[in-house]
This record gives structure tokens, sequence and C-alpha cells, in this order.
DNA sequence: GTGATCTTGTAAAGCGGTTTAGTAAACCGA
DNA sequence: TCGGTTTACTAAACCGCTTTACAAGATCAC
């Protein structure tokens, strides 16, 4: 039998599809006699209101969208079931859109709130943007920017406090006697780059002074350039005793390499990392790094974007910073100050 | 501005909207005057056909849903990543749902097809079903069931090659010289504990005959069980020399729990994976694992969802089979057979 | 020149809800 | 008893698009 539908309901139960639509939508109450008879009624045809039709009747979806640049990865993947959690207990769906950093993609996906077809969107991106993407954010209507930054946007933003996990790990490897050291992570034209080795080096300044030697090679969040920085140091034969490898990604590119390099870790170089989502607890050694408090990010941005007042610009809130968390384990050695 | 209809751009270009929507559509050819103007007034208008409206109209979505138990899990992710960029690729939308292994949820994701709030579903459970499932399944229309069978179902249905990765685990081991055994993972009451177990029993008996002794500790693929299991064989004082876990997150548990009690792997105890997503190579051991083709278990069941002939259930694909590899590590010890 | 066939469109009926504006009947206070 | 209120409910417009059915004018075969 073909599915029920309004009318069929109306019809069974002897009222009109005003009735049961407004009955429904509890925005008429109904005498017992004729409630029953509409439960009744939807409850023999199997009535399910069709969502298509709602939401063109309404203007609006009840789903939000979640933009993000890979899902595959532990630490999106993990925000993904973060919001996605959120936004069921809120009644919303979820739609995602993985733009794989491509720019296209991610414009794509932005003109969807102007459409409707998502009543906002949650928006992560994990590259450096021109101008186009901001202009595209800012008449897109509802949309947070989570994570990364997009400059010049005027958007709520949620962000971990990269400043501090930066000069988390480097007080830790500073306080552990490391005076030469490596970054590797986001440049300056990422504001998690930017933060990260801002707090990172205030720390080396902070203990060393000037005797602080920072190198820092710039790239994606990825594996690869994990593998690539790792690579390029032993060829530059860099002399540094300690690495700072901004994403779990990162992480495991450089372990892999050292791991085949036969450098052993702690012992021949310290390692911190940051994001602590996959198991490195697991790692040989457990590497010791800076955790981000990843489903209290998804959960916040919805909440940045459900709970605000957006019919005026001047009353978004401001960004949001949330701290981050030392976890320390067996990948940093204490060196002997010199 | 208000955004533009499908109204406004055939008022624009002084046309129809049903010239508009046909054009739109390739249903109708324009000589060149009137598509000029009409693709002008589109490009003045910026128009944006309206989404809801055209679901509504037609009648479908060119969404697909994908219900899993969990998309944190690295191997759920990996393959909503796939179904993902798959489903994009083929012009399609995903919405997600995660179940959390709660039967209401599944039940109300099933619901969703029926009213055509999407066009398929890849459906994903993980834990025994009493026939409701089932049920609801056989009469909700396209559903491709992923990974874990739901018994009594008639739809299309994909695997991996669980018998072969138990077998795979067991030869391995077996060959080593493991003659005691504890398999860890799904009871019977799942295709694929029945299936890996299955596997890996006959590899042990294989080579070992009536002396293989195999214990079998029966949960669900989490760390949380992996724990509780290695636990158990901790205080079962279990006089076995090797270990299959199923899972990654079972892997974990079990690695957590074995370094804890100060147990080395692979001298005091070898262990052999399942999936292979986490980055198991990196673990102290590199961990001995059989590799779950995770992508392209995603990318097929889309293929099955879309490419089948759902008119006819007789012509519906039969269950198929995805080979599984294993990959050789440091987990595993060599033993002098007695 | 004329009926047949294209070409280039259009009017209008849905799709399945929501919502505004309104009405008939019952009730109610003075 | 009569105007006012409440109760219980409905007709009809509308959301924005698709699609069927149909038509005027141009073109063509003969």
């Amino acid at each position: 039998m073909a599915v029920a539908s309004l009318k069929d309901v109306a019809q069974v139960a002897g009222v009109s599809v005003t009735t049961v639509s407004r009955f429904l939508n509890g925005s008429l109450d109904l005498p017992d006699r004729t409630r029953t008879a509409v439960e009744a009624a939807i409850l023999a045809l199997n009535y399910q209101p069709n969502q298509h039709a709602r939401r063109l009747s309404r203007g609006r979806s009840d789903t939000i969208g979640l933009v993000i640049p890979d899902v595959a990865t532990p630490f999106f993947a993990t925000l993904v079931a973060a919001v996605e959690a959120e936004a069921d207990r809120r009644g919303l769906g979820l739609t995602l859109h993985a733009t794989l950093n491509r720019r296209e993609r991610e414009l794509s996906y932005l003109q969807a709130v102007r459409r409707n077809q998502v009543d906002g969107l949650i928006f992560v991106t994990n590259h450096p943007d021109d101008g186009t993407l901001a202009a595209a954010i800012n008449d897109s209507g509802q949309v947070v920017i989570l994570d990364e930054d997009v400059a010049g946007t005027s958007v709520p933003k949620l962000f971990c406090d990269n400043d501090q996990g930066g000069y988390l790990a480097g007080r830790h490897l500073a306080e552990a006697g490391h005076r030469r050291v490596l970054f590797i992570g986001g440049g300056d034209s990422m504001l998690s780059g930017t933060r990260r080795f801002a707090g990172f080096k205030r720390a080396m300044m902070e203990i060393w002074g000037k005797d602080a030697q920072i190198e820092r090679y710039e790239g994606e969040y990825l594996a690869e350039f994990g593998r690539a920085a790792a690579q390029r140091m032993l060829a530059a034969e860099l002399k540094v005793t300690a690495v700072f490898a901004t994403s779990d990604e990162i992480t495991i590119g450089v372990l892999e390499v050292l791991n085949a390099a036969g450098i052993r870790v702690p012992q021949d170089l310290s390692l911190v990392g940051f994001d602590d989502v996959s198991p490195l607890h697991l790692f040989a050694p457990a590497v010791t790094a800076v955790r981000q408090p990843v489903r209290a990010l998804g959960i916040r941005a919805l909440a940045l974007l459900l709970d605000s007042d957006w019919t005026d610009p001047e009353k978004l809130p401001p960004e949001e910073i949330l701290p981050v968390t030392l976890i320390m384990r067996k990948s940093v050695a204490p060196r002997i100050r010199s």
C-alpha cells in the first residue's frame, strides 16, 4: 500500500487536513473524541509526515550541515560523532560534507545554507583562504566556524586554546632541558599555526631566552607532511633534540620515518604531539601530547549555531576558546642542561 | 534580497516557469535567443533551485542515508569517508545516522527510507537482532546491509571475507607453533563472529587436529570488551600462548590491560588483530592483523544500492564478499612445538 | 495551397504539508 | 434574550518546483 498522507488521515478520522496538521504541530487542542479518532487514524495508516513537504512548507529543514576536510581522520571523525550525537539529541538531522580541502566544494556547501537546504552550517576548513571563502561565509546566513579560522569573517567562532597548547608543549620540553627544537605544523596563514607557534615560542623564550633555537617546518596537518618533515629534518641533519608535531597525523608520519631510520624516541629525540585522539598511549613509545577537547568542541559549536541570536549581527557571540591539556607519557626524555 | 525562485527567473527572462524548469532539467531545447535570456536571468538573480520543493515534486531526494553504530571508531569513520566520497562523486548527498546500537534508533532511520526522506539506505549494525529489525528492513524499500548481517532479510548484502580472515589469523598462529589460543570477538548470534571463528578454528584444526585448544570470549567489538576479556583471561590464568582479537578496538583494549599487567607482546603472548585501520604499525609492538578492505566495502555498498534493479525482488544481487589480507608485523612470536 | 509535423513554448494540476483567516455552534453573563 | 466569547473546526492560499497535456506558429511534403 502506498504511504499515507495527511489527507488520508483526515479522511479516515473524518476531519479536515488542517485539523490533523495543527493537532500534530500542537497549535490546536482537540477534545477527546476527535483526538482519539485522529490518533487512531494515524496509527491505522501508519502515517509518517512527508519531510520534503514539511520542509518546503515551513522553509526550514531541521537539519544542519557539517562541512569538514575529511571524515576518516580520527580528530574529525570524533568531531562528527559529537556533532551528530548532539544534533540528534536536539531532534536535528545532520548532513555531512567532506571537502578534502577543495575550495569549490567548500563554496558549494556554503550555498546550501542560502537555499535553505540546511538551517545552519558548522564549517571547518583546513587550509588558507584567499578571501573567496570569507566572502561566501559572510553572506551565507547561519554559519559557525570551528577549529580553524577563516580570516575576515564575522560569524561565531570556536577554537581550542591553540596558544595554550603550544605553550604547554614548549614549557614541557624546555623544562625537560630541550633548547633546540623543531616545530612541525601550520604556517602563519593558519590561525592554529600562528597561535600554536606563538605559545610554543613564548614558553621556550621564558626558559631559554635568547638561547632558544626554534626551527619551524610549515605544512598541512597530514601524515604525508609529517613524513616529509621528518625526512627533511634528517636530511638537513638538524641538531634538534625535540620535535613538536602539531597533529596526530603529523605525529604518525614523523614516527614512521623515525622508526624506519632507527632513531629512538625519546632516547635520541623527544616528541610532543597534538590532538591526542589517536591511540597514542599504545604507541612505541607512548606519545606525550596536547589533548584537544574534541567532543566539547563539537557540542559547543552546535550550541553556538542554535542558541545564538542571528537576527542582529551585533549580537553574535564573540570568538570562544576551549582549554587544552597536556597528557604526559613517555616520548619526552629529560636532557641535562648544557 | 530574498532568494530568487523559478518564477522570478521566468519573469525576468520573459518566459514561463515551465520553460525554465524544463530547460534546466534538460527536457526542453531552447533556441539561442531564449536560452541566452534564461541563462542571463539565472545569473543575474543568482538563482539556486530550492531543493525542498524539488524533492517534494520529484518524490526523491538524491540523498542516501548511512546508518552506522558509531562514527568515531576508525573503522566506521573510514567507511563513512568512503561512502561520502563515492556518493558525492555520483552527485548524491549523504545523511548520517549514528545508532550507538540502539534498536529504536535503527528502526526510526529505517522509516526514513519509507518516507522518501532518502532514496536508499546503507545499513550497518553491530548487535544481534530479535527479528524486529529484519522485519523493518524487509519492508523498507532500498536498503543494503553492510559489514554485519541481519538474519532473515532479503536485501543485498556485502561483507568482508570473515571466514578467510579467521582462517588467515588461525593459520598464521598455528604455523608459528601456537596450539592453545584465545578468540576474542562476536558470538554466534553475529555473522562476523560465527564466520571468523569458523575460519579460525578450521585453520587451527588443519594444523593441530584434536590437539588444538581454542578458547572463545564473546562480546562486542569495543575497547571496553577488549579490556574485560583480557582481564578475564588474566584472572582465569588461561594457559594460552596467543590471542586473536577480532577488531581494532578489542585489540586496543587488550593491549591496554596487557601493558598494565606487564605482559609483553609477543614474548609472553602473541597477538593478531582484525580491521587494521588504526595505526597498529606504530604500536608497541607493531600488531599483526587481518586487514579489512574498508573503503572498498563502502564504495561497493553504494554501488549495490544504486545499481541494483529494485523493481523485482528476484533480481536483487546475492550476498557479496570482499577479500581480506593478513598484514604481518611484530606481535606474533614463533613458538617451539611441543 | 494544404494537411501533417516540428518547433517553441504555455497553462495548470499536482507533490504533501503549513498557516491565515474565518465560520458555525455552543456557552455565558447581565 | 441578546451580544460577546469561546470552542471546534475548516476552506483555501501558499511553499517552489515538476510534469502532463495542449496549442500557436513555422516548416515541409506533395
